[in-house]
DNA sequence: CGTACTAGTCTTTTT
DNA sequence: GACTAGTACG
């Protein structure tokens, strides 16, 4: 009898066909470990008769949650909605959404981002009177983060460091950071994975609800939790115990944010029994890359040992090149890529370049625009952290609720409308002193002392925010926003602050409006705060997928999970990679770190990688004469190629297409979709993190509209709502909307191609 | 209250 | 080198 396993190789169906206890999967690169991810959830489902409600998959961004998603829709089809496929923060967002009431929140959180969380820091280092001078905001924020991730929260803080003197302008930080958080209904993200920690830990009945629920469940990039997201874990799987993760230790790049790599190292200690199952085939690699990136990462102690191997014989060496300054690197680099390109050796999105840093792209960049070349630079600033599109959503959170102060003084004089400074100030005090949010007083401006001229302004801003607010009521979100964009005359205020970048900030906002409105068809029932809960978790990350004509530019970081037929690693110079702060570190695992990521860095590479230094650059300014990194000195000379200075000798043998063919489920460019704007595929990736309130949407859904094979009157089954009668069914302009007065759940209107509703018989 | 200039920071990476 | 926040001045 067949079986889903039988397409893995033997470690692949050992490590998937293990179903109960703890399971730790080590997966080098390139071993094929979603793909073991996938066909176990397919495996439970299928073949174990599991049902897909008693299954969780967590990752950490939305692309690898999307990516699953799909692939799993793929294998399993019908009934696999119900398995729980998010990121470690919507999953938390989604349990606390149910239960936070229970620890004395609200439930209607909204949730800060770092730019957020930042704002609120300084208004609290003034309230303390410390000057930023001596403390800054982003070393507190930072010790609060630390403090956060090992689960340590404001009072316990103080207890624990009463006699640290150091300590005591952080406590007192935190303490009123949290005060102010709470003020504004806010959490930020790392309250997401404490509270929801705290809620488990306070609540055992709800804790019990999902322990019960979730039989099993997997972690992917395991290398990456930190304390918080191990308790997560270690609660959910306690009663079952059949907690499977996956992750490769040599690949754990996030120590900085408080990513502990002992918990991969020490997962057969704390989940005593578990099965340890080691994936060393790469299918992604040649024999050159992978013995590179072995000879660089066998320097590191403290590491499971492996060697990743492939039966992959094509050997085109490693190519090094130095040159004698940054701006030479980036005219080889392209000029190599230009090359490959006119022989017909490589398309441009077969080609990336990496670097340690996002200020690297800058030269790069400036070679592809002079010489046409069309490129993608994957991170620098996060779309929803864009000024324009943050003017934005503030108005839309100021809108939604107006509890959030962050959002209200945001956009309170933008654009200017002469409220400046000192009334703000004005109304805050007022507004502390009437134990009122921020809002609720702009409202009662009259009556705020010493306002003046300005009273009638703050008033003239609430009645707008109303205007919008009965808008919303009657047109819904979309409309709301064109309205806001419209009596604001923002366009008009970008223009003439900067013409230049007037049109992309405008097309920014447009890109918004789009994404709106793809919500409300996608959601029908999808509410606008539900919109901007997902907007807060959505990084543009998740948009650095198949763009198959363009070099694509990122950090190495940014490169983590991907890979291209041609990478080209470049700044490798001792205090650019490794960078600076490891070098003169104390702790020596900050330079392991720096070699785990140059080893995820050289894994990335399929079929050919060049790797380059500079002998000067400019680094903040300033021209820096760096060694070769020693990363490099560590990859035997037999295995490189060295060019002549200034000059990368290219690729010597023909690019072979028929490896890219026999890869199992590559990455990047399989399905030649036309490139859409970065939005639109941030868009995608939003929707695919699934509904908040619970309802799953299906990435792989076509809205394309086929009609339904149930009509009126006919009973249906939806999978959250159970049983009812179809009411209506009527042709909108994308897909076909279906009025459902459901047994339980009353009547609801939804999208036929989302609803996935089933005729009964 | 708004504008224009200055100083300081940033460059590690993200939800 | 670029961006931001803060300050002085109009």
């Amino acid at each position: 009898m067949s079986s889903i396993l039988d397409n893995l190789n033997d470690k692949q169906r050992e490590a998937a066909g293990h179903i109960d206890g703890p399971l730790l999967i080590i997966a080098g690169a390139g071993s094929g470990k979603t793909r073991v991810l996938t066909h176990r959830v397919a495996y439970l489902i299928k073949e174990c008769g599991v049902n897909p409600y008693n299954i969780m998959a967590i990752t950490f961004t939305n692309k690898a949650a999307g990516e699953m998603r799909e692939r799993v829709d793929r294998i399993v089809g019908e009934g696999c909605e119900a398995v729980w496929v998010q990121t470690f923060h919507a999953t938390c967002v989604r349990i606390l959404r149910r239960h936070i009431h229970e620890i004395g929140f609200d439930n209607n959180f909204t949730i800060y981002d770092t730019d957020d969380s930042k704002t609120v820091m300084k208004r609290v280092l003034k309230k303390l009177n410390v000057d930023p001078k001596y403390v800054r905001e982003s070393t507190v924020l930072r010790a609060i983060s630390d403090a956060k991730n090992d689960l340590i929260g404001p009072d316990e803080y103080a207890d624990r460091y009463r006699n640290d003197y150091s300590k005591r302008t952080i406590s007192q930080a935190y303490d009123l950071y949290q005060d102010m958080l709470r003020d504004n209904n806010a959490l930020d993200f790392d309250d997401l994975l404490r509270l929801t920690v705290a809620l488990f830990k306070n609540c055992p009945e709800v804790l019990e609800n999902y322990q019960h629920r979730f039989k099993y469940i997997m972690v992917d990039e395991y290398q990456d939790t930190n304390n918080a997201q191990f308790e997560l874990v270690r609660l959910l799987a306690k009663e079952h115990g059949n907690l499977c993760v996956v992750g490769d230790d040599d690949q754990s790049i996030y120590k900085f944010r408080g990513a502990n790599i002992g918990n991969i190292l020490g997962f057969e200690s704390n989940f005593p029994g578990a099965k340890v199952v080691k994936l060393e085939q790469n299918y992604r690699s040649t024999k050159n890359i992978l013995d590179a990136a072995n000879a660089v990462i066998a320097n590191n102690t403290g590491r499971k040992p492996k060697r990743l191997w492939t039966d992959r014989e094509e050997e085109d060496p490693v190519f090094f090149s130095i040159y004698d300054n940054s701006a030479e690197e980036a005219e080889g680099v392209v000029s190599e890529i230009e090359r490959l390109k006119s022989k017909g050796l490589a398309d441009y999105g077969d080609c990336a370049i990496l670097y340690r840093t996002n200020a690297q792209s800058r030269e790069f960049e400036a070679r592809f625009v002079r010489d046409g070349v069309p490129y993608f630079i994957v991170g620098g600033v996060n779309f929803y952290s864009r000024r324009e599109v943050k003017d934005m959503l503030a108005y839309l959170k100021t809108v939604d609720s107006g509890r959030d102060d962050v959002s209200v003084r945001r956009i309170i004089n933008v654009p200017k409308r002469g409220i400046g400074a000192t009334t703000i100030e004005k109304i805050a005090t007022f507004a502390d002193d009437a134990g009122l949010g921020f809002y609720e007083a702009c409202g009662m401006a009259d009556e705020i002392p010493g306002l003046g001229k300005a009273a009638s302004k703050v008033l003239a801003f609430v009645n707008l925010i109303d205007s919008f607010r009965k808008c919303l009521e009657e047109n819904g979100p979309t409309e709301t926003l064109k309205m806001i964009v419209d009596e604001t005359d923002y366009q008009n205020e970008l223009k003439e602050e900067d013409a230049d970048d007037a049109s992309e900030r405008i097309g920014n906002i447009d890109e918004l409006i789009n994404t709106l409105r793809q919500f409300e068809d996608d959601e029908p029932e999808g509410t606008l705060s539900q919109f901007l809960e997902d907007a807060a978790l959505v990084s543009d990350l998740d948009s650095a997928d198949e763009d198959t004509s363009r070099v694509m530019l990122m950090t190495v970081h940014s490169a983590k999970g991907l890979e291209f037929p041609r990478v080209f690693l470049c700044g490798m110079e001792d205090g650019v990679f490794p960078g600076y702060m490891s070098i003169n570190s104390d702790d020596p695992d900050d330079i392991e770190e720096e070699r785990r990521l140059a080893y995820v860095a050289i894994t990335r590479a399929q079929d050919v990688l060049y790797i380059s230094s500079a002998r000067a650059r400019m680094v903040r300014g300033e021209t820096q004469y760096n060694p070769v990194s020693r990363f490099i000195k560590e990859i035997p000379e037999e295995m490189l190629e060295r060019g002549p200075s200034g000059n990368i000798i290219g690729g010597r043998t023909s690019y072979k297409s028929s490896y890219r063919s026999s890869m199992p489920e590559r990455k990047i460019a399989d399905d030649g979709k036309p490139q859409a704007p970065i939005f639109k595929k941030n868009a995608r990736a939003l929707m695919a993190s699934g509904g908040l309130s619970g309802s799953v949407i299906q990435k792989g859904a076509t809205l394309a509209g086929t009609k339904p094979d149930y009509e009126v009157g006919d009973r249906v089954m939806h999978l959250k709502f159970g049983e009812g009668e179809v009411l209506a069914i009527e042709k909108g302009p994308r897909d076909y909307q279906v009025t459902v007065n459901f047994d339980n759940a009353g009547q609801k209107i939804m999208y036929a191609a989302f609803a996935k509703l089933e005729k009964m018989r």
